[in-house]
DNA sequence: GCCAACGTTGGC
DNA sequence: GCCAACGTTGGC
């Protein structure tokens, strides 16, 4: 099993939104980096992914989803009306990939960045290096293990 | 294949 | 709102 992090704006999709779906699930669609899009394709179902808020304020991880559909073709790619889609498309391979993922557990205290940057097993983390933009993460078992201790420690 | 220009991301 | 860092595009 693999363990992942998936960034979202609140302003655009949030963990409340995600609370609100009816089997608080939702498909990650619309991502658009191939570097991204590569580790989409190597997500199993039962990998586990922090849910974290950027361009917020706070910026905080919300909890943890699970992965309950393993990749498939990002139909918004080739939906015109769509906001994502992508011209260069070919329907007959799709370029983008999508992934659906549910609601494992709500951290009570949401984590913030700010206190993820002052423990010392996470300062090689991929979130907070400096320029890091990557919007789906791979996340160490160690650093995994580290931060899902966090929300009980706050208490 | 190089690289300048551009648009986007995202922390601060 | 600023701006550094990044990925993509396209001329050459």
């Amino acid at each position: 099993m693999k363990y992942w992090l998936l960034k979202t704006e609140p302003s655009t999709y949030s963990w409340n939104d995600l609370q609100q779906e009816a089997t608080q699930t939702v498909k990650w669609e619309g991502v658009r980096n191939y570097q991204a899009r590569n580790f989409i394709r190597t997500m199993k179902k039962g990998d586990l992914a922090f849910f974290y808020h950027s361009m917020a304020k706070p910026n905080i991880i919300t909890g943890i989803v699970e992965v309950v559909r393993e990749a498939y073709s990002d139909i918004t790619a080739s939906d015109p009306t769509h906001k994502y889609y992508d011209p260069k498309n070919n329907p007959g391979n799709p370029r983008w990939s999508a992934f659906d993922v549910q609601i494992k557990q709500n951290f009570k205290n949401s984590i913030t960045r700010d206190l993820l940057k002052e423990i010392p097993q996470l300062t090689q983390m991929e979130l907070l290096k400096k320029g890091s933009r990557l919007s789906i993460q791979p996340v160490t078992f160690q650093e995994w293990m580290v931060i899902t201790k966090l929300p009980d420690l706050m208490k």
